[in-house]
DNA sequence: CCGCGCAACTCCATTAGTTA
DNA sequence: TAACTAATGGAGTTGCGCGG
């Protein structure tokens, strides 16, 4: 079963080559701000300043990059023999902008990629995977300066929940593989067709194709609503960015929906697997059906602090067994990590059941892999007993999502699905 | 044509999580 | 630990259909 996708990025770049040193690389492409950083770099002694607060690992990569040969000694001194080549370490200050908030798993998965091991090993931080993403982003710089571009894709990945959605109808497979279809000009084709189509003037932006073993990511930029921004005293109308990103497996049988807007991208991934398959297509939102028996076992559990994996922390309701006229809706949370079941099992005795009414839970939020992850029930309509989990997956990185996914399938025979959903709004 | 009620959308404050 | 971003949930706003 195959729900979740784990970028491991044995990719090929399909996208272009831009000229890494000019202003449109770092402005439209790593979405950097280029004019403001090299103003500010006009200021006395900011290079100074900048170079100063560098630690050890990033200064020899500095060195290391300018063609230096290695050598142990004093940051200090190092800094020293850096300091005169102001124009040679301006990108550099460029490249930290970038670096900036980008998730150090993200941008370490790119890297291992990327990077020679002896280059990783500079900017290990000791044993336990860690690595200083500032020196190994230095190094991607200087080694690959446009796949700095992938950690900003990649990231998106790491910082967003996705929408599963499957085909509705199958329809017979075609015999090209679908990475051979998804070629930058088929897809700016129909990205083209679809602004179009919309007759909205919004444009959308073939940003990067990336293949993975059985995955096929396409990132996408495009115009989402309407906004306008100053610069100095002038007003510029434009739109705020949305970036879409599906991820394609099975053939196309099955996509993986990141974007803000709600229709938009779902139209986008129709109307790719449409020309692949040279028929209609049309995905929906995945539905695995849990039963009310294998939850109220899930939750008897979580009450009595016997799952090996997580803690329950949180109980939202829209009823409760209290007295009153009203509905009483109920929130029962712990803010840090400590189990509630203590608590529900105490207002179990004195008041009434609350775990054993699965109808009435609107969520709940339990401690995994020492992040707090809400879980819903959805009460499937027409049938008394199944429910689709959903799970809050933007809270956990990939690694954890797979994880998480296989753990609730294996030891309460619980699919779970992510809250993301992508819809046609009627119209 | 207007006002009401519902639902969808947007905005805002708060909170959670991440990075330096 | 502080600074920051992103997500969340509630409140407010808008839009639309329906009945008077």
């Amino acid at each position: 079963m195959m729900d979740q996708v784990l970028v491991t990025a044995k990719s090929r770049q399909v996208i272009v080559d831009v000229d890494v040193s000019s202003r449109e690389f770092w402005t439209n492409e790593l979405e950097v701000a280029y004019d403001q950083i090299l103003e500010q770099t006009t200021q006395a002694g900011f290079i100074e300043t900048w170079l100063a607060k560098k630690n050890g690992r990033q200064t020899e990569m500095l060195r290391r990059n300018m063609g230096w040969e290695a050598k142990p000694g004093r940051v200090k001194g190092k800094k020293d023999e850096l300091r005169p080549n102001t124009d040679e370490l301006l990108p550099y200050v460029l490249v930290q902008e970038f670096a900036k908030f980008k998730s150090k798993l993200a941008t370490i998965e790119v890297a291992g990629d990327l990077l020679p091991p002896d280059v990783m090993e500079l900017c290990s931080k000791g044993d336990d995977d860690d690595y200083d993403t500032l020196a190994l982003s230095f190094a991607i710089f200087h080694l690959k300066p446009h796949e700095l571009r992938r950690i900003l894709h990649v990231d998106k990945i790491y910082k967003t929940g996705f929408a599963r959605m499957k085909m509705k109808d199958g329809p017979r497979r075609p015999t090209r593989p679908l990475a051979d279809f998804l070629a930058r000009h088929n897809v700016e084709d129909i990205l083209r067709q679809f602004d179009k189509s919309k007759k909205d003037g919004r444009t959308s932006e073939l940003k990067n194709i990336l293949h993975d073993g059985d995955h096929d990511m396409v990132f996408i930029r495009r115009c989402e609503r309407p906004t306008l921004m100053l610069q100095g005293h002038t007003v510029l109308h434009g739109y705020r960015p949305e970036w879409i990103v599906l991820i394609f497996f099975d053939g196309a049988k099955r996509v993986n929906i990141s974007s803000r807007s709600v229709e938009a991208s779902l139209e986008i991934a129709n109307q790719i697997a449409t020309e692949y398959y040279g028929t209609k297509c049309e995905y929906q939102n995945e539905n695995e059906i849990a039963y009310r028996k294998q939850l109220e076992r899930f939750l008897d559990l979580l009450k009595t602090d016997r799952d090996q994996q997580m803690a329950w922390v949180e109980l939202v309701m829209g009823n409760s067994p209290l007295d009153g006229e009203g509905e009483c809706p109920i929130r029962l949370r712990d803010p840090k990590c400590h189990s509630i079941g203590p608590a529900v099992r105490h207002f179990e005795r004195v008041v009434g059941s609350l775990s054993g009414n699965v109808d009435a839970i609107e969520s709940i939020k339990v401690f995994y892999a020492k992040k707090r992850v809400s879980l819903i029930f959805e009460k499937m309509e027409l049938a008394e007993d199944e429910f689709v989990v959903r799970y809050s997956d933007q809270r956990l990185n990939p690694k954890e999502r797979l994880a998480f996914e296989t753990y609730m399938r294996t030891a309460h025979a619980i699919p779970v699905l992510s809250t993301e959903k992508r819809f046609k709004r009627p119209s």
